[in-house]
Formats: C-alpha cells, structure tokens, sequence
DNA sequence: GTTTACAAAACAGATGATTGTTAAAGTCGC
DNA sequence: GCGACTTTAACAATCATCTGTTTTGTAAAC
C-alpha cells in the first residue's frame, strides 16, 4: 500500500506515464485551498484527467493520500529552510533567513507545505499521529533555531517560539499575494520586533 | 427565515421550550471542534435531540446557521475584549487585556468565539462575505488599540496587528488546557516581547 | 375560565445528489 | 504473458434538504 512513492525500492520505475505525481500535485493543491474535508476524491480525480476509482492504485484510502501529501510537505518546508540557513552563521540572520523560507512556502511555492499548515492533523483521526509526529519533526529544527538565540537570562524561549511560528502559519489567512508585503520584509519586520535591544 | 433569533418584532414571544438556543449552542460547539464541513446537520440534530429536518424551521439552510453562530461568536468576543479594557487607560496595558480576552475567549469560554477562528469564511462560498464583513468589524476594534500605542517612529503597526493577531489565533492549534501557560500569562509574555524598550 | 383560532416548532418520511470505496475487465510496456 | 496501471460500472452509506402532518404553547373570543 502506498510503499512505492518514491519510485520504489524495485529496480524496475514505475510507467513513463504514470500519473502518480500528477495525483500528488494535484491533491497538494486541493487540499490547502478547498481544505481535506472540502475536497472529494472525484475532484481531485478529475482535475488529474482519470476516474475516481483509478487513485485506489496508488492509495488505499484518501486518509492515506492525505499522509502522503503531508509528510512530503514536511520534507520540502524542511529542506527549504534547511537551504535558506546553510550559509548563515549568526543566530538572529539565522532565524530571520528561516523565517522567509517558512513563509515562502507556506505563501506561494509549496502546496505541499501549505497542506501541513492548512489541514488539522485531529481533523484526521486514522491518521492523526502520523501527521502529528511529521509536524514536530519539523518543529525541532525551531527549537533548535530559538535555541541559539543571545537573549536576556529569564527569556521565555518557548513562548518566543510559539509566537513567532503562530504569527507566520496564520498568515495565509490575510495575506494576498497582489499586496505590498513581501514575505521577505514580512519576516524583517516579524524579527525585527522580537529582537529585545531593537 | 430566522428573523425572530431574538424574539423576533412581533408582540408574541417564541414558544418557551424552543430549542433555538440548544441548536446555536451545540451548533457552535460541534462547528468549532469538527469544523464546518466535518459537521453534519445530523450530528447537531441527533446532539440536540431532535431531528435533521427540525433544523430548517429555525434556519433555511446550513450556512445560514454557521452565518448565524458566527455574527454571535464576532459579538461576544467583541463585547469581551471591549468589557475587559474598559477600566484601562495606558495604552499598553489595554492591549495587554485585549490579549487577555481574547485568548480566554478562544481557548476555554466561548465555543462561539471558537468558531470565528476556526471556521474560513472562503471555504462557505455562499455567506463569505457576510462572515468576512463580521470579522473586519472585530478587527477594526484591534486597530484602534494599536493606534493608540507610543511607539518610535517608523514602526509598522500593521505588521505588528498581523503578527500578534496571528499568534494569538494560532494558539488553539497547540494550547492544551492542563498546560502550564494560561492565556493571562501567555499574553504577558507576546506583550512583553512586543514592546520596544523591554 | 372554558373554548376557539392561530402560528411556531418538531415530527415523519422520503428525495436526489454526493460521498468514499470496490470488483472485474481491459490496456500497454517490458 | 506478466505486472503495473487504468477503465468501467457499479456499491452501500451518508449528505443536505423538502413536503405534509401533528403537536403545542399562546392570545383572543366567548
């Protein structure tokens, strides 16, 4: 069931024409517009060009679809932040580098990053824990990020955390992409503010 | 169609065992913890204890009852924040209370207020805007008190509105109620952050 | 202070549409 | 001709909603 996402462990690749990665597209992207619960298998079926029964291939059950598109949304926000803070050695240009990173995908490359912010893992119940240990892989790297910060003794470091990352993953609620805020001077001004000594 | 919620114009007053009340009270408690999709007409019904086809003498289709919990859920978080800066003149400290409120209210008392912060107004295509034009009525209020706060100049007060409304509406995502932070600290501690000078 | 009239509220029962899912047959590259 | 993939055509369950009827509380008439 669903072993096979990455290609397989089998010598042989899948068909040239498989449609497998449309499928995941395609469900990335319906899900974190329409939401999981908002979007039918038929839909996503149709947008792909194939009948709803043919995703059975693939998936065993849309629960499974979704774990899928989920753990590969956590994989691409990690890889992207790890990228954003390769060269970068001080801790504040750290967080700030992560910042845009997260904000990036969250607000207009990765719909698969989307889907992590988007959809309630509790929402899910066969699959919630899946979805919950993948999210707080992802929230580690944070932990270590806030970690490093210079900060005043007696700083509320998780506070700190959950702030900061509360304030990024609610900004697809308001953020329109024709506005005048870029994620980049977003994250500026977001970091900006935290830091103690302005 | 659900003109009389509050008794309605009319001299005569709704019959006395009405279940309105229930219908809202379940309605908002099961939209807030499922969502509005995850959420059957048949769920409420059966909680309430009435049936599915009941529903419709109180409102003429399912968005309308979400519209309905909805414009509540904006009064009372609304009257909330309003009733809890009352006393207040220093600008940060009325803020500090707002914050305060709000988090009481969408942590622990307010199922209505739950909703607001839970349920996307684009994900109901047919009452969006009305719940949006709710939402910017409480929003207005948040603007306002930032407004009125002393700050160097040149600092954006619209990034500092977004970045602290979005934590704090993030905060159900991750709060849990036996949790050593309670919202009355939680918000110490974003206001403490926020201000300039520390 | 019964009786009558009225309307809100809930019931009973069913509608067509849509949901996730499945089983069997067919297609095509290897 | 084997196996991965897709099609076809359904399945039972559940969805929001509707129509017609009955119950029930209230207000006015008697």
């Amino acid at each position: 069931m669903m072993a096979s996402v990455l290609t397989g462990s089998h010598r042989r690749a899948a068909h040239a024409d498989s449609r497998l990665p449309q499928i995941l597209d395609t469900a990335a992207h319906l899900f974190c517009t329409q939401g999981y619960q908002g979007t039918t298998v038929r839909d996503i079926a149709s947008a792909v060009g194939i009948l709803p029964g043919s995703l059975y291939c693939h998936f065993s059950t849309k629960d499974d679809l979704l774990a899928a598109v989920y753990v590969r949304g956590v994989d691409q926000i990690c890889a992207a932040v790890e990228a954003a803070i390769a060269g970068i050695a001080e801790p504040w240009p750290r967080l700030e580098a992560a910042c845009v990173a997260h904000l990036e995908a969250i607000l207009r490359d990765d719909d698969y990053a989307r889907v992590v912010v988007r959809v309630r893992p509790t929402d899910v119940p066969a699959v919630a824990q899946r979805l919950i240990d993948d999210r707080n892989r992802y929230e580690a790297r944070w932990l270590a990020l806030i970690k490093a910060l210079p900060l005043p003794a007696g700083t509320d470091r998780k506070a700190l955390r959950l702030m900061l990352l509360g304030a990024l993953n609610w900004a697809p609620n308001w953020y329109r992409a024709d506005g005048a805020a870029s994620p980049r001077t977003l994250a500026r001004h977001f970091i900006a503010m935290l830091k103690p000594h302005e």
